[in-house]
DNA sequence: AGAAGTTTCGTAAACGTTTTCGGAAATCTT
DNA sequence: AAGATTTCCGAAAACGTTTACGAAACTTCT
């Protein structure tokens, strides 16, 4: 069922068919209708590569997704939830989005160049950015327009949205000192990540601002799972001066940190204040609930696919958009153990 | 960049260009390798929309994500485990995989309609079958090779690949009668997901030859969440004559078990024993360690991929695979207590 | 009624490939 | 050395669309 079978059910040309199909003005009000409703019928769409051939646009909106690092946002599926808004967003606006899984053993950079060369999509999202990020390099010299998850050392020269991570640490951190706490511990992923310097940096800032004594022995680079959180823990657990306070990245990393308390005879709040990046519903299996940062996964999803479509249209569009997280503050704070 | 400009570049005809890409035999093997080199050099790739059109396939496998289900299986990420294996074995063989998240508000059967007329894929996997599923109706009226990950109503119509509930339910339960338990519940989801009926039989049955007394009220519809878990442990509690252990099919549930049943001043394995598909990651929270069935997601996945390309190149081709899940045995199986 | 303007539609080219076909050039055969 | 094969390559058609262009039909105006 192509379009000329429906021009030829119809008995008019595709010319028109096409025409009506896709809103032109010069068509017949009622000719336009009898194509409407024959494409409903016959469950005419048109082909995807005869349309996108021609036109030079696919239509679709990829998302590059390293299944590798799947575990890292495992938790409430961080991605999940972003992905669906995005789907939803897009279609309103009569794209639609695939993802494009990328193999953890694949180069990404190779798998990007497929991807661009092909014309598989019209404009691309790409999440886990480093600061040094080939991908990013790439990007700019291709001529695909994208649109990061993320920022990067060469932040100034693509558009991106990231997560609050200043606010996270500024707010976490005045909120403790506010507490009494003196020595506040927070972790850091490996430092090729962006993130690990973004919260270098917040934590720097925020030790500083508050009039706090900095100590580099305080931030602990770490894996970014619940292993890396009990790990952590057992550390800050051995040091002479413990810290009264944790900032954790990620959310899974809270359980960890946990047992290892547990595992110690302390608790969480009264013993080591935790907070951490983001709330999702597997906390509610901590007790007392960890104080986290929470984010609206469907609004940002949702803007992701709108700036997406701004910058497709307008490749100079710049977007920097640091998107907020609110704190919900619970048990697990409490103002230092006195010793 | 484009097959012309690369002619051009070489000063050879398109033609020749595109053989020599495609390993047609008539082209001399000098040509052939300055082709291949200048294409790497210059970053060429054939376009997807003119190469789709002309030989009237893709080269793509689309895995159609319902994503409003996705809380349904976030725990340990089931899916993105499944689809990283999928795309690497798709890789190998030369395919790419694309995944086509279908917003929850959307509806699926028109989903697919779209995506078939624009011939979007050459093949397609849906999952979260239904015992009745217009997804699986109107795909076999089309022409469009699929795999189902999940059994059907019409299951001996399309091929599918699916865990074997059906073990899981009979090896627990021989389990749990060998250490003396007599009255034993599961839980299912609702009815119209095609799992509940394959546990509905496999828990008849297993009833049956352990000789145990069949009691309808053992079986518990419930939502397919932590807090269904909870729900349906307190309802247990609160029996007359209170069922001894309790089958899982989803591992989340299990927090929801173990928190109800910790509110009630009881134990996990020593007043009700519990088993659950699927081992996961985030199971290692719960104490003690809960006895659940472990499931090679890698090689699930790539099977898919072989399969779904099998049924590609033969679209008889009858794949009715039950995928294995091995008992781990722990300490949250334990005798029935003593009344 | 005829000119001028407006609607509506059909024709054909173009998008980037792959592939069939025929023919030139190279090689082999006698 | 001439014919018979083989090897290699270019020309052109085809895939399913969209769209520029021009022509036909209809409307309006004088």
């Amino acid at each position: 069922m192509n379009i000329k079978d429906l021009a030829q059910h119809l008995g008019i040309s595709i010319g028109t068919v096409s025409r009506a199909l896709n809103d032109k003005p010069d068509v017949n009000a009622k000719t336009r209708e009898r194509v409407l409703n024959a494409a409903v019928e016959l469950g005419y769409s048109a082909n995807a590569s005869g349309r996108s051939l021609r036109r030079g646009t696919t239509q679709t909106i990829a998302f590059m997704l390293e299944t590798g690092q799947s575990e890292l946002r495992s938790g409430d599926n961080f991605f999940m939830r972003v992905i669906d808004a995005m789907q939803a967003e897009l279609d309103d606006q009569g794209y639609d989005l695939i993802i494009l899984p990328c193999h953890s053993a694949n180069d990404p950079t190779e798998f990007l160049k497929r991807v661009i060369a092909r014309g598989t999509a019209d404009a691309i999202v790409v999440t886990a950015t480093m600061k040094n990020d080939p991908r990013i390099e790439f990007l700019l010299k291709s001529r695909l327009p994208f649109l990061t998850l993320g920022r990067s050392r060469l932040e100034d020269q693509h558009p991106w949205i990231d997560l609050d991570f200043e606010g996270y640490v500024d707010q976490t951190i005045r909120k403790l000192v506010a507490l009494g706490h003196k020595r506040i511990a927070i972790t850091v992923p490996p430092t090729r990540s962006n993130i690990a310097s973004v919260l270098r940096e917040a934590y720097e800032n925020a030790v500083a601002e508050t009039g706090l004594e900095f100590d580099p022995g305080l931030i602990f680079e770490c894996e970014v799972s619940e292993s890396g959180g009990n790990q952590v823990t057992r550390q800050i657990l051995e040091m002479p001066n413990r810290a009264t306070a944790l900032l954790l990245n990620y959310e899974l990393m809270a359980f960890g940190v946990y047992s290892a308390l547990q595992e110690a005879g302390l608790s969480p709040g009264k013993d080591l204040s935790v907070a951490t990046l983001r709330r999702s519903k597997l906390l509610r299996f901590l007790n007392p609930p960890v104080t986290a940062f929470e984010i609206d996964l469907e609004q940002l999803g949702r803007t992701i696919a709108r700036e997406v479509l701004q910058v497709l249209r307008d490749n100079s569009h710049k977007t920097r958009i640091v998107w907020p997280a609110t704190m919900a503050i619970t048990e697990s704070f409490a103002p230092p153990p006195c010793r």
